[in-house]
This record gives structure tokens, C-alpha cells and sequence, in this order.
DNA sequence: CTGAAAGCGCTTACAG
DNA sequence: CTGAAAGCGCTTACAG
């Protein structure tokens, strides 16, 4: 009997509290201006009812759809899921919905898989994470549908666009800080991929830390990564078979990192007695290897949540070509990082055992 | 000039193609009954204008919402990802859209965090992952508000709810065939969590796998893990510091695979010399770790694309309470796996060198 | 094979 | 502080 085949509708609930439903909507939507015992009565058969506004008809009515729309590329790097449930949380609080689009880079229609999206959706505001953020394809596309667009990460620096991001400088000077703190001196540093900005972040911060303590670096404990495994491998072979290899080891990113921490195991150096390592990212496998690696932690769902923000709070609108000099400047929202140390990392051994 | 402002609407299409409205929906629905010149008129200006039906129009006023919700726990599993893909690329190619809901476990308000979806959204349909798709308040909720849905591999077998998942028992198998086809006979056997289906299944398709071979499984060699890497360890020390240690060991996921690979590395045992491992689930870290791990990969994409068909061809309608003897069958989709074979399996070596 | 009318459930722009 | 009217862009149920 109280359970209703139909959902209830505005109507239902405007007739029942003896309003208009204009007055419904305006409590609905939290809007000023009505009597406070009326808002009561709205409220309390809303309960009662269970009412609840069908998105489609506020979408058609209104100017905003209460959409939002995640897109990614396919590799669904395990960067997306901490960004997805950060989006999903904070849509869920705002009322809003997360519309998820994994797009298929190899396919050369990027165009055609957006529109399909933009067009019968018209989300609200649109998110991008790394490496589609990048792309000026999609970049121009969602511009010219006038959705506005958040990205998370991106490489390009100064935008027109919003962009939430953490403070990778920052970060890897913590984590050079720390190994220096243990007393390591000869440290090796292996770089990420070099199209990606924040390899050259990381290391800034890295140098930067190093100067800070006086410390020199030579080029030769410097390698060139690409953020995967095997180069973690080659880094590590490359820097401990140095004349005089270095105490500990930063890797860019946790999977260079395990490459490392792998290879020096194969070549009999212990884990943190022979060598320290760092790595970046807190992927799940930094956690389950022994031992666990000393990292940094990207804050993906806070940076995810504060790109909702920017977008219901239409803080990230697009400029709009055809009124360039009032379009309000694009927001940049920098979220702090965590630092965490875990067992690949200690103080370095008195004589260095390391050989390869 | 050719770049409006505005979205073209149905009626846009219809004045400039000389029908009615209708007409168009016809045409755009791919409805039969138009005259075929009449179809390809209109087409004509469909593409001209880039008419794009809006999805919160047809919604509103039709019986489709042209989305589906993806549900799943928060720790987003590596789960999640395959099935995301495989689920956002059937919509999309259907013009559907894919909506997702991280949900809380620890919250106590499940159904509160449904409904938000739920009745604003109102799916089309509901895909659910485990450990949601077992959850009887979850389903309940779903039920009562009539939303289809498919469940990802439940552990519940019987069920009145269409499913979608991969045959545990064949694939484990297999990869017990593999081991004995490369002249193992004393195999271990590491079982996932107690309380999932999945850990019952593995294990029953390596015991009929070693009863078709005449080999004899003593209860020694079959440890209780929970699908953790530290349960992975466990067992490892438990099988390896057997009187007659195993020459092998089938650790019924990837997690405690590399807790398996670990330990023996740390006892000495060179992987797959001394001892062959396999996994299950083609995890990230199974092809990071040396030796690379053979093992089984879901096809969860192809299970989530099922699943979206299941849910647009309305195969999954909700069996309804009031007429329950005329309701379709739920229905079940088996999708095929794939055997993963990579360097942690080999012959065993003529005698055994193991201790621990 | 084609179309005119009504209506889905809201918000917008006004009016009072 | 409150409401009547119009309309968002489609589909449904008919009619021809």
C-alpha cells in the first residue's frame, strides 16, 4: 500500500502540501525566499513520498544536465580508479552523476567517440585525466561544445583551461630529504618518460633538494627512464655497476622502482642494507613486495573531488571565444601529497658491498 | 556560419527535411515503415545539422534512459577496470552511457546511496561486481525499484537474477593440465577466501584435473588461504617445509601466487627451476615480477559486454513480484577465458633441492 | 507510409 | 513569499 508503483512527481508532492509545484522546486533546490513553515510542509511530504526529481526532467528544463563526465584512455592505468572514486563520492554528495567514457586511442575517430558523449549528454562539466588531457583533439573538441573541462595533471603547464594537480617538485624533494636525512650521499636517480612533464618535475625537485645539502650530483648517476619495469632494470644495472655505485636509488615512479629493487635482489645486494630505494606513486604492488617500497602518495580522489568542485561550482567554465577578455582566468588547484615510508629505505651500510 | 550556437532539435531536422517530427524519431529510432527516399532524406539532414538526439528528451518522455549503472565496492579493485572498459565500449557503440557508483561499504546507509541513483537516474539497467552482487540488501533495494540487473560472477549459483561470469572450474583445469603435462605430480594447493564461490571452484577443477590423471592430492598439500599475498606466504612456508615439499604449487590467485614466488625466492628456490607457480586472475603485478607468472586471465570485458547486451535487450527484466509465473528465466552467460602461460612454469628438475 | 496532438516532469521568466 | 503559464525536446498512442 505504501509502496507505490510510480515514483512520486512534483505534482504529487506539490498536491499533497497544498503548494504550487513552483514552491516544491524552490525547496528542492534549496532556493531563498520561502516561508519557513511552508518549506517544513514541503519537506515533510517529500519524505513521506520519497520524492525525488528525475534528472531528465530537470536536464530538459533546465541548464544543467547534473552530468559529469569522466574521460580516460583505455590502458585504465590504476591512476583512474582512485580519480573515480574521488568523482564518485563527490557527485553523490552534490547531487550529481559521474558518466564514465573510456576512449580508444588506437581508434582515429577520438572525435566520434567525445560527440557521442557530448552531444545527446550534455554534461556539465567534463573531467580528463592524463594522457587524454593532453590531447588537443579532444581539448578543441570540448571546446567547441562549449563544455567546460577540468584536467587532472596535465603536462602543459599554462593553460587556458582549469586544472587540479599535486606538487611533484615538491614531493621529490621530500623523498630526497628523507634518504638524505638517513645519511645517504651518492644517490642514483632514474628518470621517467621524457614527454612526460612530470618526470622533469621530479627530478627538479630531486636536484633541488640535493643543492639544498651541498650535495653533488654526477651526471653519471643520472639515467634516463620511461616509467616502466625494464627501464627500472636497465637504470638499476646502469648505476650500480658504477666504479662507485650510489647508496640509494630514486626512481621516478614505483614501477621503475620495482625494477630496481628486483635487479639488485637478482645481483645479491640486500633491500635497504646494500640499497635504499624510493619510488613514486603508492601503486598497489609498492605495498606487496618485500620489502614494501618507501613512496609518495598522489591524493587522486582529493585532486578528483576538487575538479567536481571546480565544475558544479561553474568555476571552470570555458572561455568563450567570443568574449575573450572577460572570461574569468582558468583555476588551479594544487593538492597536497602524502608521504609514505615504508621499509626500502634506511640508513646506508658503513662500506659499500654493492657490486654488478 | 555552419557552426551553430544551438544543438539542432528534431524539429530543426523536420523543417528543413519537409516531414514531421515523427518522422524524424522514425528515422532516428531506425523504426521500419518510411518510405526509403523519405529515410534517406532525412538522414541527409540529420548529418548535415549533426542532429543528436538529447538523451534527457527521449528519457522524459519515453520508457528508456539510455544509461546503465556500474556498481561496485570502493577499493576499486583491478577488477573494476576491465569490466569499466568492456561495459563503457558496448554502450557506447549501442548509444547507451555508463553511470558509476562507487558505493561504501562501511556506511551503513547502502540503500541510501542506491537510491541516489536510483530514482533520480532511473537505469535502464544495473551491472553489479563482486562483492556488491551479493549483497542481499543491495539486490533487494534494486528489486523493489524494479531495475534490471546483471551480476559479474556471483558467488550466489542459483539465482533468480541474470549473471554473467567465466568458468572457475574449467580454467583451473587447465592450468592444472599445464603442471601435470610438464611432469608434475606433487602439486600444492593454496585456496582463496572461504567465503567466496570462486575459492571452491578453483580448487574442485584441480582436484578433478589430478583425479582424471590418477594423482593422488594429500590434504598436506592443500593450504586455506584468503586471496592475500601474506596468506600467499603463509602457505608457501607451510608447503614447502613438507617432508617431501611440492614441485609445485597452484595458488588460486595472483596475490598469493607472488606471495608463493616470494618466499621461495627468499628460501632459495630458484622459480621455476625448484619450484613451478601459477595464479589466477592475470593481475598488473603478474607480468611485473620476475619470473613473469603463468595464469589465467578473466575476460572481464567481454563478461561487462555481455552484460550491457543482456541489459539493452531487456533479456534482464526484473522477474516482477506480482506475476511471478510468467517471468522469464534469468538468464547466464558463460564467457571464455584465457590460459596466460609465462616463465614461473617449467619440468620439474629431476630431484628435489627444496627445504625450508 | 506519414503526421497532429498530448504529455513526460521539471525549470524559466514573469506576475502579483 | 507564492503561483500560473509556457516550454524544454523528445516519444507515445492514435488517426488517417
Amino acid at each position: 500500500m505504501n509502496k507505490p508503483v510510480q515514483a512520486a512527481t512534483i505534482t504529487d508532492v506539490a498536491q499533497r502540501a497544498r503548494v504550487s509545484i513552483k514552491t516544491v522546486s524552490r525547496v528542492v533546490n534549496r532556493e531563498p525566499g520561502v516561508h519557513e513553515e511552508t518549506r517544513a510542509a514541503v519537506l515533510k511530504v517529500v519524505a513521506e513520498l520519497n520524492y525525488r526529481p528525475k534528472q531528465s526532467a530537470r536536464s530538459l528544463a533546465g541548464a544543467r544536465s547534473f552530468l559529469i563526465g569522466l574521460l580516460y584512455y583505455d590502458p585504465s592505468a590504476a591512476f583512474i580508479g582512485g580519480v573515480q572514486q574521488g568523482a564518485t563520492h563527490r557527485c553523490r554528495d552534490a547531487g550529481y552523476h559521474l558518466v564514465v567514457e573510456s576512449l580508444e586511442s588506437d581508434a582515429g575517430d577520438i572525435g566520434t567517440q567525445l560527440d557521442h558523449m557530448v552531444s545527446a549528454l550534455r554534461p556539465d562539466g567534463m573531467i580528463l585525466t592524463p594522457p587524454v588531457c593532453d590531447n588537443p583533439t579532444v581539448l578543441d573538441a570540448l571546446q567547441a561544445a562549449r563544455i567546460p573541462c577540468v584536467l587532472i595533471s596535465p603536462d602543459a603547464h599554462v593553460h587556458h583551461l582549469s586544472q587540479v594537480r599535486m606538487d611533484d617538485v615538491l614531493a621529490a624533494e621530500e623523498l630526497t630529504n628523507l634518504l638524505i636525512s638517513l645519511g645517504h650521499t651518492r644517490i642514483g636517480f632514474i628518470k621517467g618518460a621524457a614527454d612526460q612533464s612530470a618526470s622533469g618535475l621530479r627530478l627538479q625537485g630531486f636536484l633541488q633538494a640535493m643543492k639544498a645539502h651541498d650535495l653533488s650530483v654526477e651526471s653519471d648517476l643520472i639515467y634516463q627512464g620511461n616509467f616502466t619495469f625494464p627501464s627500472g632494470v636497465e637504470g638499476a644495472h646502469h648505476l650500480l655497476s658504477r666504479r662507485s655505485p650510489p647508496t640509494a636509488v630514486f626512481a621516478s615512479n614505483d614501477d621503475m622502482a620495482l625494477g630496481v629493487l628486483s635487479t639488485a635482489q637478482r645481483l645479491g645486494l640486500s633491500v635497504p642494507g646494500d640499497l635504499s630505494i624510493v619510488g613514486f606513486d603508492d601503486s598497489p604492488a609498492a605495498s606487496l613486495v618485500w620489502p614494501p617500497l618507501t613512496t609518495v602518495r598522489q591524493p587522486l580522489a582529493e585532486m578528483a573531488a576538487a575538479a567536481v568542485d571546480l565544475l558544479i561550482s561553474r568555476e571552470a567554465r570555458p572561455t568563450d571565444p567570443g568574449a575573450e577578455g572577460q572570461a574569468a582566468p582558468a583555476a588551479l588547484r594544487v593538492i597536497g601529497h602524502e608521504l609514505i615510508v615504508r621499509a626500502s629505505t634506511a640508513a646506508p651500510q658503513r662500506r659499500s658491498v654493492s657490486r654488478a
